[in-house]
RNA sequence: GGGCCUGUAGCUCAGCAUGGAUAGAGUGCUGGACUUCUAAUCCAGUGGUCAAGGGAUCGAAGCCCUUCGGGCCCGCCA
């Protein structure tokens, strides 16, 4: 919050003085300066006004700077105006100290208001119920569930959402596998139910289409029955797939994401919701019924550009697939009357309510979960679905940026991984497959990391019991692949590398959650409660200074994030505090320090960054052991 | 053929939205710091034609255009 304030009154001051001066008015920017030596905040306006003015930019810089001494305001202690033509600020530590001390004290510290309660749908998971969580799907879980962190702490009203996809071919395979295929119902001992169905039905089932034409035959009829959801093979495969699900959701409860609704597509398909959205768009006249060339007799999207036109519903009168995608979509900007009624699906961790949707009317409340916003995440394979999508609604919904597809890029594998899975690239990244069973799954990753950082924590803290060491491990491990998986960009692909992810060192989440570790142990060792009725005046070698600075940054930075959806802007973050707090613990002392209260201010400090830290690696998902 | 993404240090990536100072991290490699609040750490060194070319600008890694390399997508399948 502090570094807002000090940001403001520069900006508002300097305002004021190209008023008085006469200047023109332009768009300056006062920002965080790029180094340490330029200063703390640094401001453009001289270049701004060298042209209007023509006059070089430092000799701007020089007459602002010289208004500028005459008052200094509260936050800045030095003002001076650089060769090149910024304007360079030095804070006042003393005022930057007290006050962001005294408020990361707070209990929402790093909340600011962006969102103004808006109702916002985050949709995000969606991963087909017929296999096991990989590393692919984990990327969109932890980016949804970040984004969906971060708009809550920007005061947004978040609900999120995972679509099940349980009528779709992927599930009818499974069930052409258990039905026709000869696989057993119940997976080996010892194996989870949805990578068994993943790993071995999946995979196996349509290996065994190459050669068994028939078996493939009975895809359509299966894929057929599920839709209508009456038959046997319907219930089978309601069956099948609510015990994948609930398999898929201890994996994502594990990885630290909980949602408010399930939704299932077959209801979707079973509801009125594509005839009502259909009409709908047939009166608006943005679809067309093709009279002519090659897709005449259907209902088509006309593309804008040089792109195909989509078609909507065949020439047969079936509506296509992205007839579910749709009605889901008006669904959840609340732009459709809601044929849903809703029960509790269960109780996450943390003891949110998880609910489902029905179509059978009961008595409970009806719960409204659409928003005046909605994010998807799916990856960026579905653009060009996904701008159809986008285009509709902003037609059905004129608000900009109603619907957004978040989408972001794959995760690959890289060639020595593939190799351990017996596929041989030629040194080459390779796309995931479910299908092909070229994939690693999360728990699989979770499992390995919590091997070893158990090792490591084990080594560390030989006196902890075994249940607080399996607990550090696991929060380790989650740890690890959240941050690996959030703090790339979203359009970069990330090749899973299984020896690398290992890594515990570096630009990584363990080395954030050990700087949390190490704060917790001073202030454990100190022995004494940190008083925080002291000015904070002694807090000025240059890494108490950048400790504090970092921490004065937080709710800037969850501005960034919100405004951009951008999930990495907060690991970084969360990086930057963890890197000022490391070198401040290497020098300088906080128990050892030259008086009582020395002590006491550092041990606030160590206090307030404690805090700070774990809220900042709360909202990227990342808990906080006490101990590593 | 069309659409989207991408190219910055040996490797993995920030920085690009909103142009401005000597282009930053991690990792790797070299060397240093643990009888001290946990070395999952810190410090120093090493390492760059910001893919290439052009344009607009006082000023470009960033904006515009072109070219080249890499990836993904484009069914009356889901």
């Amino acid at each position: 919050m502090t570094l807002r304030l000090l940001l403001d009154e520069i900006r508002s001051n300097i305002g004021q003085i190209c008023i008085r001066l006469g200047y023109p008015t332009v768009q300056f920017e006062v920002a965080e300066a790029a180094k340490s030596d330029f200063g703390d905040i640094s401001c453009n306006v001289a270049f701004l006004l060298a042209k209007p003015l023509g006059k070089r930019p430092y000799d701007i810089a020089k007459e602002i700077s010289s208004q500028y001494e005459k008052n200094l305001g509260r936050f800045v202690k030095k003002v001076t105006p650089h060769q090149s033509g910024y304007i360079n600020f030095i804070a006042n530590y003393s005022a930057l100290n007290n006050s962001t001390i005294k408020s990361s004290v707070r209990e929402d510290y790093g909340s600011i208001n962006i969102g103004n309660k808006t109702r916002i749908v985050v949709e995000h998971t969606s991963v087909n119920p017929n296999k096991a969580l990989h590393v692919g799907h984990v990327r969109n879980i932890i980016i949804g569930d970040t984004i969906s962190r971060i708009l809550k702490k920007a005061n947004y009203d978040v609900r999120i959402l995972n679509y099940v996809d349980d009528s779709g071919l992927q599930v009818a395979d499974i069930v052409v596998g258990f039905k026709y295929g000869g696989f057993a119902e119940e997976p080996p001992k010892d194996q989870k139910f949805d990578h068994y169905c993943g790993d071995i039905v999946y995979v196996k089932t349509t290996e065994m289409y190459e050669t068994d034409k028939k078996l493939e035959e009975f895809r359509t009829t299966v894929l057929k029955e599920i839709e209508e959801g009456k038959s046997e093979i319907a219930k089978f495969a309601n069956n099948i797939t609510r015990r994948v699900l609930a398999e898929q959701l201890k994996t994502c409860w594990r990885l630290g994401s909980t949602y408010d609704c399930l939704n299932f597509e077959s209801q979707i398909v079973r509801s009125n919701l594509w005839k009502i959205v259909f009409e709908k768009m047939k009166e608006m006249e943005i679809i067309q019924l093709e009279k002519e060339g090659k897709n005449t007799g259907c209902w088509v999207i006309r593309s804008e550009t040089d792109e195909e036109d989509k078609v909507l519903v065949r020439s047969s009168g079936l509506a296509t697939y992205i007839a579910k995608d749709i009605p889901y979509a008006a669904w959840k900007l609340g732009l459709l009357g809601d044929p849903f009624y809703y029960v509790k699906y269960g109780e996450q961790p943390g003891g949110k309510i998880l609910w489902e949707t029905i179509l059978e009317r009961n008595s409970n409340a009806k719960i409204d979960f659409s928003g005046e916003r909605v994010i998807t995440v799916i990856d960026s394979r579905q653009s060009r679905l996904q701008k159809i999508i986008t285009r509709l609604m902003s037609s059905f919904k004129s608000q900009e940026g109603a619907y957004v597809h978040l989408g972001y890029e794959a995760v690959t594998l890289s060639a020595e991984t593939a190799s351990m899975l017996n596929v041989e690239t030629g040194g080459k990244q390779i796309q995931m497959s479910g299908r092909k069973g070229i994939y690693v799954n999360a728990d699989y990753v979770l499992d390995i990391l919590g091997v070893k950082t158990y090792e490591e924590a084990k080594k560390r803290n030989p006196e902890l019991d075994e249940i607080r060491l399996v607990n550090i491990a696991e929060a380790v491990a989650v740890g690890a692949l959240r941050y690996a998986m959030v703090k790339q960009d979203l359009d970069k692909i990330i090749t899973f590398d299984m020896a690398e992810s290992l890594s515990l060192e570096g630009d990584t989440g363990p080395y954030i959650q050990y700087s949390y570790a190490r704060a917790v142990r001073i202030l454990e060792k100190a022995g004494v409660k940190p008083q925080f009725d002291t000015p904070f005046d002694n807090l000025n070698t240059e890494y108490e200074i950048n400790l504090i600075k970092a921490m004065s940054k937080f709710d800037i930075r969850i501005e960034e994030a919100a405004k951009n959806l951008s999930p990495k802007v907060m690991a970084r973050y969360c990086y930057e505090l963890a890197v000022a707090f490391n070198a401040f613990y290497e020098h300088v002392k906080v128990l050892t320090a030259e008086s009582k209260s020395l002590v006491n201010e550092r041990l606030c400090l160590v206090h307030c960054f404690k805090e700070t830290l774990a809220k900042a690696l709360d909202v990227i998902g990342v808990s906080s052991p006490d101990r590593m």
